[in-house]
DNA sequence: TATTGTTATACTCTATAACTATA
DNA sequence: TATAGTTATAGAGTATAACAATA
């Protein structure tokens, strides 16, 4: 199936080449683009365990505890022992966390916004779909 | 337009996790993500400066200068200063690199097509075409 | 014993600032 | 002086291995 193998290398190539784009934009003072990712799933589906975020987010434990730390430094988002299982730690957003989620969400997003607005309705349409497919893809 | 910044918000999310879910891939010994990049780019554009590879790959010259120390010293790429400006330096892959390109690429695909594999020919058509979009967006 | 999370450590990726060589 | 590339250095992002606490 060499069709799908170029699919796949395409896809590689511009997925790494966004990410890359979108990392550059970050705001002076900004959160990283890791930490805005992680802060955006404990806002959407919080509370939720240190572990349920790894997964979620399709990275180690250690990795997550270390983001968790910063976070946490900067009172966007409170740990707690889950008193059912005192191994689980429970994380949720705070409202300072929820205003600061907010303010970079839109400060970052800006420029991929203003490219975005370039496109024909009918081009982001079909952004928006694959979309769809990449999470769906990215998941497994 | 808060119908353009919700596309772009989730469309920075799918590619940070499907950048880092590519990243897991990595087979043993195999080239990164970077490097197989970079590398890609020499053998469907080199010989090239430089210069041009770090604009071709959206980063900052002593970004390069490191990757290409590094295809080097594994005798994946030639460099040579250019006669005709002795500034500038010309990268060009060689046999050994193509041949590492080839094998490369296919063990990092192999996750990513099965996976391609699961969708309907429809949906790789629209992501096929969503490829194109999203690399005439990260250019800018 | 198994699971959850953390700490210690190391490697990859990228950038800014300062430098060298060439034009 | 300006440009191309490199070196030095630092910060972000991630992983594996070893550990502590809890089940």
């Amino acid at each position: 199936m060499p069709e799908v193998a170029a699919l796949a290398a395409d896809l590689r190539l511009a997925a790494h080449r966004l990410t890359r784009r979108l990392r550059q934009q970050r705001p002076q003072d900004g959160l990283t683009l890791t930490q805005l990712s992680a802060l955006a799933v404990i806002w959407r589906e919080g509370p939720l365990t240190a572990g349920d975020l790894a997964v979620r987010e399709q990275v180690k434990p250690p990795s997550i505890t270390r983001v968790l730390a910063l976070l946490q430094a900067e009172g966007l988002v409170k740990r707690s022992v889950d008193a059912d299982d005192r191994r689980h730690v429970l994380i949720q957003i705070t409202p300072v966390g929820s205003a600061r989620l907010e303010a970079d969400v839109q400060a970052r997003e800006a420029w991929l916004a203003r490219q975005l607005d370039t496109l024909t309705p009918q081009e982001r349409d079909l952004l928006r779909r694959s979309v769809a497919l990449i999470d769906r893809l990215a998941e497994q």
